[in-house]
DNA sequence: TTTGTTATTGCAATTAATTGCAATAAGGCT
DNA sequence: AGCCTTATTGCAATTAATTGCAATAACAAA
C-alpha cells in the first residue's frame, strides 16, 4: 500500500506520523521541485496541523536518508523527491541566473571514477554545476574586446 | 600595485571603496575558506567603517564576477578566493558529513564535455559532491544486513 | 581642485532556516 | 485495548541572509 519512501523510512526505524506522510505525499507526487515553503503553504490549505520547523526537518531526514535531493543555487534553495525525476544536470549560469539542462550520461564516468578511486558512491542524479552560459560569454567578450 | 582582483574589479567598471579592498584583502590572503560572518568578525577589530551586508554583497559580486566561489554544503555556506586555492573535488557524505577531498583531475573531462556539448565554461575548481563514504556504506551494510 | 552623477554603503526591516525544550503521540510490548 | 518509552512535533526564540531606501562617497569630467 502507502507510499514506497514512507515505507523505506518505516523499515529504517523511523517512526511514520501523518505529518510526514502528508509532506512526502506532496513531495513525490509533484513533478518540479519545491522548496520547503511551497509544501508547507499547499499543506496548510488541507490541515493546521503542521509547522514549517517541521517540513524543513523532514526534508533534512529524506535527504540524509537519499530519498530527496536538496539542490543549492545561489540564494533559492530547492528541494525534491529524487526517483521520480529523471538524472539531469543543471547548468546554472553565474551571472544571468539561468538554467540548462545538460544530458546525464556526460557525468556518469565520474560517478564511476569516484567509486574505484575513492570508494565513494556520488549521487550526482540531480547535480548543479555553476559556470558560465554561451550567452553571457559573448556579452563579456564585446564588453571587453 | 594593489591586489588583483581589486584591480580586475576595476577594470570592469566597478568602484574600489575601502570596504571592497578590506574584504578582497582578507578573503585573498587567507589560505582557508571564509564564511561572510568570518570575514566580517575579523575586519571589525580593525575598523567600525564596515557593515555585514557589504561583506554578502561584496562576496555575492565576487561570485559572480567569477574571482570567488561560493560552496554550499547543506547548511555551511562557504565563500572563498579562488587562484590562490589549488583546484579539488569534496566529496560530502550525506550522512556523516564528512568531507574527502579528491584528485581535480578526475573531473576534467566533464569539463571539456560540457564546453563541447554545451558551449559552457564549468568552474568546477572547488566542486562539492554529495554521496556516502566508504565509511557510512559499510555501516548501512551492517544495519540492514 | 571642484562639481555632478550615480554606484555603493549603512541601517533597519524582512525573510529563510535552524534550534532548544516541553508537550504529544507512534509503535512495541503486554 | 492499554501502557510505556522515547522519537517527533509545535512553539518561540535565534541566527543567517537578503532587501529597500536614504545618505554617502567614488571617480569622470570640467
Amino acid at each position: 500500500m502507502s507510499n514506497i519512501y514512507v515505507n523505506v523510512l518505516r523499515t529504517r526505524g523511523y517512526r511514520i506520523t501523518p505529518q510526514r506522510e502528508l509532506i512526502i505525499e506532496i513531495l513525490s507526487g509533484a513533478n518540479q521541485h519545491m522548496t520547503a515553503e511551497q509544501i508547507f503553504d499547499q499543506l496548510r490549505l488541507q490541515t493546521r496541523a503542521l509547522n514549517i520547523a517541521t517540513v524543513y526537518r523532514t526534508l533534512e531526514l529524506l535527504t540524509a536518508e537519499g530519498l530527496a535531493v536538496r539542490n543549492d543555487l545561489g540564494a533559492e534553495s530547492v528541494y525534491f523527491a529524487t526517483m521520480q525525476h529523471g538524472p539531469h544536470i543543471h547548468l546554472v549560469c553565474r551571472h544571468c541566473s539561468r538554467v540548462v539542462d545538460a544530458e546525464y550520461s556526460l557525468i556518469e564516468p565520474l560517478t564511476d571514477d569516484l567509486q574505484h578511486h575513492y570508494d565513494f558512491v556520488a549521487d550526482l542524479r540531480h547535480i548543479s554545476i555553476t559556470g558560465v552560459c554561451s550567452t553571457c560569454q559573448l556579452e563579456r567578450i564585446k564588453l571587453e574586446g
